[in-house]
DNA sequence: CGTTAGCACTCGGTATCATCGACTGCCAAG
DNA sequence: CTTGGCAGTCGATGATACCGAGTGCTAACG
């Protein structure tokens, strides 16, 4: 596709603009180690890559920052290999090793762990209710008209959804149902579609049917936690665009789609316009799945500008990744 | 402490400077209605209100613009009454009628709400856990060493905490906890500081010694909800105060103890340095406690630049306050 | 004595213009 | 094919002038 020297000159730029964030120059390449060749011949190489469209100049007299595609050729094929530095390393190991408590909590907290790592904004998809094994459930009165149904699940997430109950329910059909619910959902998981047979009470049946329903339109919900948002008014110099990009990750469901989509298509990166999301055509964004048994159960990503490190960025995601995908499964 | 004729000018300044963001000049104010005197005239009165700190002038040849001093003095003597338009009570009034579900979704809801409404950054701080009578509280294995203490509040909440235990503790002891816990909390508050007496059994001892502390260390932490932090992003042109203050608001336990503080000291309105946090110098806060039966659960507020429109976010503030405390009394 | 018209002055913002320098593209020589 | 050289492009920078909004001050006025 592209020679050798090609290849060189265009690492080196995508190197170089990632640093200074300055359209850089056929001299500096021809200067920088790497390519032992003028900075005419640089020149010359270069106007073929922006011909076939891995460069682009922002006005005629500049130099030449990347495109799109030519990013996305610096991560297929140069951005090998993905590996963090010690001290990434080290900070990953200790707070996993130190991570304890609550589910919700641990993940909030590795968005930020992301977000600290790669000063960018991070994005942590949880695990989806309804693929873990329900360990308890649980009817409790709030009100003479409400209740709220609580499951424990084997991964140490609680869900809880409210139900309108009838105002004549007694205590002894909540308890009933507790007990109806938990025979028949305990061990078993809310994708499974458990079907609830009748308990020959009227009263208990529609709680549990209630009961059943709200979980499972609560279970397709989304455990979604991002961090270090700010980074993102520090990345751009557009106030436009630090704008539209805040504006976009306020709105979590375009997040959660963005970020399954990538997964689901089986990518790690996502630059620029690739990922569709059009106020976000200045970003890109780095995924990884969250593994746990061979099981895909969330995933991690940070958002950044298209002039991101992507080595650094793929590393720490995979590294975080596999770390938390780890740790879940000890749980 | 100012004449009639001062207090017009200062507040014709204010409103002015909130609705354009420019300086503004004498002659602005003296076409403006309400003081029928010259722009000479203004700008001697200018002069005084400058020495006396309620003004300030970006450089010498500008218009002027309030100082902190100066808005103060304006939402302390002018910002009354404190009503809202009629589309702001609407749209309250149709978000708190259609309001169910879960009380983290409203909450959080709540924050968005109120930034809509404000096109500010707002706040929302849940009840805390240590208020509520304690429904139901259940201890649920989640491994050979781990245990997740569920506990159902009178408000609706479901807080969780996960505990250690140690590897041989037998089902029947997670039971005996549950049921023992359930005896000794239900019906009571986490902030009465209740005590367990023993059970005669060290392992359900040990189980509900390390729950209730889990649940008390726990119950004191927040529920804070903020939303509409992309709109600070419009707020501000400087983008090194966007990055500031986002990067502030991240912190979510400064946001916390501002806002507590506000609320504690009785005050409704903190301008620019009056709150103490440095990094948001630029800001004021405007809060309202939400009120349930007398007590005082939780927070709203929102945060913007001191800029702001005071009125509408003071009167913003207070019905959406207002119509949390009482939707939360019913639930 | 407060108010006001008038005036000199200040100073940021904008437009104009020249300069500078970092590039490029191209060409001819190596 | 590579490279040195050169003309040309164009944004960035800085100097200069100008404009206008706005001020402070003073003198006149009712």
């Amino acid at each position: 596709m592209l020679d050798e020297r090609k290849t060189a000159i265009l690492s080196a730029v995508v190197h170089e603009y990632i640093a200074t964030a300055q359209p850089v120059g056929s001299s500096h390449i021809a200067g920088a180690s790497g390519v032992g060749v003028s900075s005419a011949t640089v020149r010359n190489e270069m106007a073929v890559l922006e011909q076939e469209g891995y460069l682009t100049q922002p006005h005629t007299s500049a130099g030449r920052i990347p495109t799109d595609k030519g990013y996305r050729f610096f991560v297929d094929h140069l951005a090998s290999p993905r590996r963090v530095d010690a001290v990434t390393t080290r900070r990953v190991g200790e707070f996993f090793d130190a991570a304890h408590g609550r589910l919700e909590e641990m993940l909030h907290q590795t968005s930020d762990l992301l977000a600290h790592l790669t000063h960018h904004a991070s994005v942590v998809l949880g695990p989806k209710a309804d693929a873990a094994e329900i360990r308890s459930v649980q009817v409790v009165r709030l009100s003479t008209t409400a209740a709220t149904v609580v499951v424990v699940l084997g991964n140490g997430s609680v869900e809880n959804e409210v139900i309108e109950i009838g105002e004549g329910v007694s205590d002894a059909a909540l308890a009933g149902a507790t007990v109806h619910l938990a025979a028949h959902l305990v061990g078993r998981t809310l994708g499974d579609g458990p079907e609830i047979v009748s308990s020959g009470d009227a009263d208990v049946d529609d709680l549990c049917g209630a009961a059943l329903h709200a979980l499972r339109a609560g279970s397709t919900d989304d455990h979604v936690y991002l961090g270090g948002t700010a980074t993102v008014a520090e990345a751009f110099d557009a106030v436009e665009v630090v704008r539209q990009v805040l504006h976009t990750l306020e709105q979590q469901f375009v997040v959660v789609s963005l970020v399954r989509d990538i997964v689901d298509r089986g990518m790690s990166v996502a630059i620029g316009v690739e990922h569709g999301v059009e106020p976000l055509s200045a970003c890109s964004v780095v995924v990884a799945p969250v593994v746990v048994e061979g099981e895909h159960v969330g995933s991690v990503g940070v958002l950044g500008p298209t002039r991101m490190n992507y080595p650094q960025a793929l590393a720490t995601v995979d590294i975080v990744s596999d770390r938390l995908g780890r740790r879940l499964g000890e749980g």
